[in-house]
DNA sequence: GTCTTTGCAAATCATTTGCATGGAA
DNA sequence: TTCCATGCAAATGATTTGCAAAGAC
């Protein structure tokens, strides 16, 4: 077993999930990148799995979420939902608008603003949703 | 012919796109509330026209958001999309989780905030998206 | 009159769910 | 052994599209 596995078994035991391989498979695969589709999981499993289906990758994504192992991302691109392994602190997406490029953002400036807000207007504030739109270096 | 159909006529003339009552009477909806689903759109109208189809106000939707005359949220609360007025000025949404109820909000802190990431990333800034949640006053 | 928009119904796309089987603890 | 997770297929929900008829300029 690899070390990979080793570290997000404990991670999934100490949320109460069982480990199967499925679970362990979109984890590997999250890890090596940035954000990804469900059906982008999907074809990556696809090779090495017999039979993997659509569906438990949105329920394996479900069941992440809502352990907050993964987060979906409120991006949407043409109404499909990303997910990425949730960073470890607050973190924001940069995106290129044509290459779809995600670099992230490590400051967020938000945290003053939110105080603000919450006195402005009597809401409590649980959080937001902020994601930078630009072309990257590459793409210029 | 009302004030408002005037105006909007002369805003759809100004984009080049043709004024059916449809269109005039989707932009009145979009006018008297903050952010809508197609659907929501469509009861509101349905009342006051005889035939009207969903399918055509998905269509006058994505008319108008490539014409920058409404806009397209990135919210996508449960895979529905929101649409509004394109505000004159910059703004952003601060959002109930309980009864959806949306606050706009006037200021917005990141332009400097885009410019030091421009530097950083070395990425052309276009824009972002930026929406913020809490629970309102009254479902406290 | 010409070309675009609409209504309707059917198609599509992402996501969810029911149910019987397989697998983790 | 006892549930929970999975695979498959069918259901759902939002959005899109094809086509003939109605409407704007």
């Amino acid at each position: 077993m690899t070390d990979f596995e080793e570290c997000y078994k404990a991670v999934l035991k100490l949320r109460g999930i069982k480990s199967t391989k499925q679970r362990l498979a979109v984890l590997e695969v999250l890890c090596k990148s940035d954000a990804l589709t469900a059906e982008e999981i999907f074809l990556n499993l696809r090779d090495s799995f017999l039979n993997l289906s659509l569906s438990t990758v949105y329920r394996i994504l479900d069941t992440l979420s809502k352990n907050s192992v993964v987060t979906k991302s409120g991006l949407m691109e043409g109404g499909r939902a990303l997910y990425e392994i949730t960073p470890a602190a607050h973190r924001h997406n940069l995106i290129c608008e044509k290459c779809h490029k995600i670099t992230p953002l490590r400051d967020c400036p938000l945290a003053e603003y939110e105080n603000d807000i919450e006195k402005k207007t009597g809401y409590a504030i649980s959080g937001h949703k902020l994601e930078v739109y630009g072309i990257c270096p590459n793409c210029k």
